[in-house]
DNA sequence: TATGAATGAGTATTCATTCAT
DNA sequence: CATGAATGAATACTCATTCAT
C-alpha cells in the first residue's frame, strides 16, 4: 500500500491513533460490517483527512494483521533460538503468544476473523507469515520428543492441540479478566505436557526452571 | 378440491438445499461479505423466488446455528443422562462433538464466526443454547472430580480447555481429512484426562470401556 | 378491466368482498402502501386465486371509486329532477352526500386520496363524474339564486364552499361517531343558508318543509 | 486553518431546495408514489448525494409537515394573543391559513394526505401540533359566544366547520388561481359568522375593523 | 493537512403480476 | 377454482472511494 509522499512528524503517530481505534471496532462488529464512516466518527476526522492517514480500508486489515504477527514471529523467532530445554521454550513461547493475545484482544478477533477478507499478496503473506509460526511450534515439539522429554507423537497434531489450546482463548477472555497470561501458560502446558511427555519425563520442576530463567534474563 | 394455503410438498426439500448453499458461502466468505444476489446465483433463483424460500438473510443465519446447535445439545442431554462414568461420558461428548465439526465443517465456520450478527431474540436463544452446553461439559467435569477421577480442578477452566482444544478444530481441518472424529477425540481426551486426572485414576482401560459401551448400545 | 369470461354464481360475491375488505385496508394505509399479498391475506386467498377475482389492484381502486360515484351520482340527479324548491333540494342533497361519507368511511378516503393513481381512460371518467356531481350543486345554487331565495353569489365559489363544508368532513368523522349524517346536514346547511340567503329569504321552516317532504315520499 | 467538521455553507441551500422539489414531486404523485431515484432525478443529483442531504425519506415527510406546522402555529398562537375581539382574531386567522394554503399549495397536498405515513416520535409530534392548532380555533369560538357574539354552539362542531370550509380549500386551488386569500376569507368568514352569530351581534363593520388592525399593526 | 461534496455500484428486501398444475 | 412457485424490476438506503478546494 503506498503511503502518500512527504508527511509530517505527527503523521505516523495519529496513523498507528487511527488503527488502535479501527482494530476495536472491527473486533466490535467484524471488519465487513463497519463502515469507514465510523471510523472517522471515532478518529474525529472527516473522510478525506481519513484517507490521507489510511489508503483503504483493506489498509487497516494488513496493518492490525501485522500488529500481530511482526512482534509474535519476533518473540517466537528468539525464543526457538534459546540455547535452553525443548520444553522450557515451549513454555515460553506459550506464555508470550497468551500475553499477545490478552494485551490485544481486538487485534486477535479481527486476526482470528478476517483474515479472509484480505486479497493477492497481502493475504499470501499472512499465510506464510502463519505457518512460519506453525513450524516454529512444530520444530520446538519434535526438539522435545528428541531430548526424550515427549512420546513419539505425531507432530504436527501435537502441534494443533498445542494451538487450538491457546488461539481459541480470545473467543471467552475479557480484558482484565481473572486469569493472567502466565496463569494460563502455566495451566495449558501443564495439561498439554503431562499429555505429551514420556513416562520417564518428570516436568513437576518446569515452573522452578522457568523462574531461575527469568531472573538469568533479567540480569 | 382446493389445497389448503401453505407450501406444497417440493419447498422444505428446495429450503434445506438452500440453507446448505448459503452455509457453504458463508463460511468461505463470511455472512456480512456475502451477498443475497450471491447466494440466489448460486441456489439458480431470481431474488423473489429466494426470499420466497429463506425469509430473511438472518433467517438463514439461525437456521445454519439451529443445525448445529439442535443435534448439538440434543446429543448432549442424552449422554449427559447415561448412567456411566463421567469419564466416559467425558470421552463420548468428545466425539460426539468431533463428528458433528467434522460432518459440518462449514456450518461450524459460520457458527464460530457469525453469531455475532444475530439480532435481539434469536441472539439471545443462541447465547442461551451455548451456555447451556457448556453447563452440561462443566457439570460432567465436577462428577468426575466427585467421582475423584480428577483433581480439584478450576471447573469452569477445565471446561475452557476442553473447549479450547475441540471448539478450535473447524480452523484446520479440511473434509476428508486424515484424522477422523474418532481418532482426535481419542488423542484430546488422553490429553486433556492425563491433564485433569487425579494421580491414583487409571485411564489406561478407557478406550477399552468405549469399546465396550458401543457394543452395549447396539445390542 | 376484462373479467374473465364464464364463471361461477359465488362469483360476485366474492368479488364484492373482497373490494370491500380492499377498501378498508386502502384507507387505512394508502393505496400505495398496500400490498396484493396483504389483500390476499384478509381475503384468505392465496394470489392466483385472487388474481382470479380482482383482475388487477387498480381495478380495485376502480371498483371503489364507482361504489362512491355511482350512488351518489344517481341520488344527486333524482334529487335535482325533484320539483321542490331549490334550497330544499340542496339541503336534501347535503343530508344524502353526509350519509354516504358516513356511511362508506373508508370508502370515502380512498375516493379522496387515491383517485391520483388511476391513469388513462379511468381517470377520465372519474375526473367527468366528479365535475358532474359539481355542476349539480352549482345548478341548484343558481336556481336558487333565481327564485331569490340567495343573494347574488359567485357560484362556483358557492359551490365550492358548500363542497368543502362537506366534502372534509371525512377526515375527523369516525364510525358510530356522535353525529349522524342528518344531524350534520342541518347544521350545515343552517350555516350555509344564512350565509347565502338574501334578507328578504326566510330559512326558518326549511327542517318542517325537509319533515313534510319526507312524508310525502314515504307514502 | 481546518475548518470543524459539519456541513459547508451551501448546504442548508441545497437542502431546502430539494425539499422544495420532493414536496412538489409528493403533491403531485403521493408520499409513497414517489421513489427516491425520481427526487434524485428532478435535484440532479445521485442517490449517494442526495442522502447526504436528505438523511432518509421519512425526514424529506417530516420537514415538510413542518414547514407548513410551524409558521402556522407561530402565526396562529401571534393572533390568539391579541387584544383583539374574538371575532377580529377568527378572521385574522383564517386570512392567515388561508395565505399559507395558497402560498405552499404542495405542502399543504402532503400535509393533508401524507401524514400518516409518518411514524414513532415524528407521528406523535405531528398530531399534537394538528390539536394544538384546533384547540386555538375552539378557544376563538368560545371566547365569541362569550362576548354573546356568536350563539351559543357545540364548540367543536363550529371548530370543524371552520376547518372544513378552510382545509379543503386545497382540493380545487390553482397557483395564481383567481381569488386570493384575504377575498377568500372574507368569503369564507362572511358565510361562518352568519351561521354562528346571534341576532343580535352585527357584523357588518368586520372588514372595516380589520382595515383599521392592519393599519395599527404597520405603524 | 483537512474539508465537504459527489459518485455509482452495492445492500437487503418487496412488489404486482403470471402461470403451469 | 385455487394453488404454490417464479419473475424481474423496483424499493429505500449504504458503501468505499475520490477530489477540488
Amino acid at each position: 500500500m503506498p503511503r502518500p509522499p512527504g508527511h509530517g512528524p505527527g503523521y505516523e503517530i495519529k496513523r498507528q491513533q487511527i488503527i488502535d481505534q479501527a482494530a476495536e471496532l472491527f473486533a466490535r462488529q467484524g471488519y465487513a460490517a463497519t463502515g469507514i464512516a465510523e471510523i472517522g466518527q471515532v478518529a474525529g476526522l472527516a473522510k478525506g483527512a481519513l484517507y490521507y492517514y489510511i489508503g483503504s480500508k483493506e489498509n487497516l486489515l494488513v496493518e492490525i494483521q501485522d500488529r500481530v504477527l511482526r512482534p509474535l514471529l519476533t518473540a517466537a523467532r528468539r525464543i526457538a533460538a534459546l540455547d535452553e530445554d525443548p520444553v522450557l521454550r515451549l513454555r515460553l513461547l506459550s506464555q508470550t503468544l497468551l500475553e499477545l493475545i490478552l494485551a490485544r484482544l481486538d487485534h486477535i478477533w479481527v486476526y482470528e476473523h478476517d483474515y479472509r477478507h484480505l486479497r493477492g499478496a497481502n493475504r499470501a503473506r499472512l499465510l506464510r507469515q502463519r505457518r512460519e509460526f506453525e513450524k516454529i511450534v512444530q520444530d520446538l515439539l519434535i526438539a522435545a520428543m528428541k531430548t526424550g522429554a515427549f512420546r513419539e507423537l505425531d507432530p504436527r497434531l501435537a502441534m494443533l492441540q498445542f494451538l487450538n489450546m491457546h488461539n481459541h482463548t480470545y473467543q471467552w477472555a475479557k480484558p482484565g479478566g481473572e486469569w493472567n497470561a502466565e496463569f494460563l501458560s502455566r495451566e495449558y502446558c501443564a495439561t498439554l505436557i503431562s499429555g505429551f511427555r514420556s513416562p520417564e519425563y518428570d516436568a513437576d520442576d518446569l515452573e522452578e526452571r522457568v523462574r531461575r530463567f527469568r531472573e538469568r534474563e533479567e540480569a
